[in-house]
DNA sequence: ACAAAATGTAATATATAGTTGACATAATGT
DNA sequence: ACATTATGTCAACTATATATTACATTTTGT
């Protein structure tokens, strides 16, 4: 899996940590941390938390062409 | 969680049964089953998966506005 | 009505998503 | 240089996604 570096511009955006987003989104910090380093495969409600809170689509964060 | 009947329906739309896509994505035909019942919360992997097999978008098949 | 295929569903087992707590390193501000 | 905050990472634990096997019910075709 390649970094989710979509995901940490997204976060970028909204100025908030990996820290902050976790407790917005209901998840852990490490969680968090472990998806944009892309060693995850979250489960799709936290990716439609972390969506909602970003303000941004499934497709936009968690899309990947190739697996 | 409610009924999957985007993903139903996309399913019908490529003439497939459950089995069948569940092949094709590696995956049980009982996952596929729950998934569209609504009782599951799929990994992204997962969803990525059916998305390509079926020829949709995870926004097409795989948003929920409320949670 | 009958047979076959598709779907629903349950029990048990396994892999892994996600948590908790802790510590190390990198980045930022003063 | 120092303190503070953010990020990276590890080990152990818990929760749950997914598999496997099996059977019941519904749907479809003839």
């Amino acid at each position: 899996m390649a970094k989710n570096l979509k995901l940490k511009a997204a976060r970028a955006e909204k100025d908030m940590t990996q820290a902050q987003l976790a407790q917005a989104v209901g998840a852990t910090r490490q969680t968090i941390n472990a998806i944009e380093k892309g060693e995850y495969n979250p489960t799709i409600r936290l990716c439609r938390a972390i969506c909602r809170v970003l303000g941004k689509t499934l497709d936009e964060l968690f899309w990947e062409e190739e697996e």
